[in-house]
RNA sequence: GGGUCGAUGCCGGAGUGGCCAAACGGAGCAGUCUGUAAAAUUGUCGGCGCAAGCCUACGUAGGUUCGAAUCCUACUCGGCCCA
């Protein structure tokens, strides 16, 4: 199977500007690739993970790769798919952010390193000034042509929006970089999802006009949402980063597991390595054998396997099949400690309060009137047991005198830890 | 700079002096069903309280009034028009 196939089959292929690269990457030819980032948070989430699989699916196969974090871009804000003005990050914190990209884009190509650049593109912003600019890049566009892309459309008919000329200008910045990395890092593929189509056409563009070439191409991903619509990458507890320290790799695995049965597969060829010959197989035993959700285990297991590597992947896995047996006994809670979502509270604190003065304690609900509900409704439970009444928490309730096991719904656990 | 319109809960969006913790949608959360899935369906959805009730909230700060999300003044931010 050949790249394109391979992307092909892996439903990485949304929009390409020009029918020649089905053909160039089914060749012997090299490319140099190139996706941005901005530096709009200290992490990558996992709505990032196709775009940065994609790129990593080029290293594997020699393709060079330019990883742009987006220094300056990051300062001004991309209006796409936005349909209000976003507040401007400050320097400090989008310079701070940049750094971190970088660690994480380290670590998660290790083996690949060698052919991927990370660059920056503050550093030549920085040293272009206004005039300059809008001689070497404003001539060469119309407004004309600006004013038809749907992002801006979208924010100049929305009768309270607007758009700054700063978000206008975005567009321009990101066709300068694809520029600027052609004519320096020699990149002539820019990649990224559907949603960056127009910025990539309006770098295509202008490289085309101001060097007067054919050879920049241009492709885009799927924009991913699940299958109510909904935007991809959140759970319960918000986004979902890469950063083990902002979601830990239990959660990571979770919230793959998770998946519904209708994206677990396209899933698999978006964000794992899985071979195409065993992602058929996964989809028959699906087909056959639901309930085993094989499919989501694997998926769970190789994400979090690519992104904290072996060893936590299988404790977030172990980690997983222990909590969720059906008596406490089961449990290994000693393991679970500090791998699942783990509240340490003082025994006296705790002691003597009410279940739901607890699920509060331990931030399980956000209140103590949520905890309520959840009881009311029975859906609070206390070591694998719904709790119907409200009960205060005794000292033999305590497994091996110092945890409890704290779940509202099915699948929300928290372990509390009591230090005395 | 001038005029004008607007700012409501997580989001969208009603409300234009008391009946407003604020209609209605969506999202969220939970129950049932299930497979830690989907769909369906039921309930819930500011905080404290068993409750009565209390507290905090309709851009910010003041004011009018027995009483303000609603009226007035100033300010902040945004749209549109004019310069």
């Amino acid at each position: 199977m050949n790249l394109y196939q391979e992307l092909k089959f892996r439903g990485l292929i949304y929009q390409i500007s020009n029918d020649n690269l089905v053909d160039e990457l089914n060749s012997e030819g090299f490319f140099t690739v190139y996706a941005g980032f901005d530096p709009t948070a200290s992490s990558f989430h996992v709505g990032h993970l196709l775009q940065l699989c994609l790129l990593k699916r080029f290293a594997q196969l020699n393709h060079k790769i330019v990883v742009l974090i987006g220094g300056a871009t990051g300062l001004i804000g991309d209006p796409s798919g936005k349909t209000t003005e976003r507040p401007l990050l400050d320097e400090d914190t989008v310079a701070r952010n940049v750094e971190s990209l970088k660690c994480q884009i380290e670590t998660l190509f290790g083996s690949d390193l060698e052919k991927i650049s990370v660059v920056n593109n503050l550093d030549w912003w920085a040293n272009l000034n206004v005039t300059s600019f809008f001689r070497e890049v404003g001539k060469y566009v119309t407004v004309n042509q600006m004013l038809a892309r749907e992002s801006v459309k979208k924010r100049i008919e929305n009768p309270d929006a607007g758009i700054s000329f700063a978000e206008f200008s975005y567009m321009l910045l990101q066709a300068y970089d694809y520029l600027y990395l052609f004519d320096n890092y020699g990149v002539n593929l820019q990649v990224g999802a559907s949603d960056q189509w127009g910025n990539i056409v309006q770098g295509i563009d202008l490289i085309r006009r101001i060097r007067n070439t054919e050879s920049p191409r241009g492709l885009t991903t799927p924009l991913l949402t699940k299958s109510d619509g909904q935007k991809f990458g959140k759970s319960e507890s918000g986004t979902v980063w890469l950063d083990a320290n902002l979601t830990s790799p239990y959660e990571l695995y979770q919230f793959f597991y998770k998946t519904e049965d209708t994206s677990v597969i396209s899933y698999l060829k978006y964000f794992t390595f899985v071979s195409t010959d065993e992602i058929t197989q996964l989809e028959n035993e699906q087909k056959t054998n639901p309930k085993e959700r094989l499919a989501q285990k694997t998926l769970a297991y190789e994400v979090c396997k690519m992104v904290h590597g072996q060893t936590i992947a299988n404790e977030a896995k172990t980690s997983s099949e222990s909590i969720f047996k059906e008596s406490v006994e089961e449990m290994d809670i000693e393991n679970l400690i500090s791998k699942v979502p783990t509240k340490t509270l003082a025994f006296n604190q705790v002691i003597g309060i009410s279940v739901e003065a607890l699920a509060l304690l331990a931030e399980l609900t956000a209140s103590k009137g949520e905890a309520k509900r959840l009881v009311s409704q029975g859906g609070l439970y206390l070591n694998n047991i719904r709790i119907n009444d409200s009960k205060e928490i005794r000292q033999d309730d305590l497994i091996m005198d110092k945890y409890l096991i704290l779940r509202a719904g099915k699948t929300k656990q928290l372990v509390v830890e009591l230090l005395k």
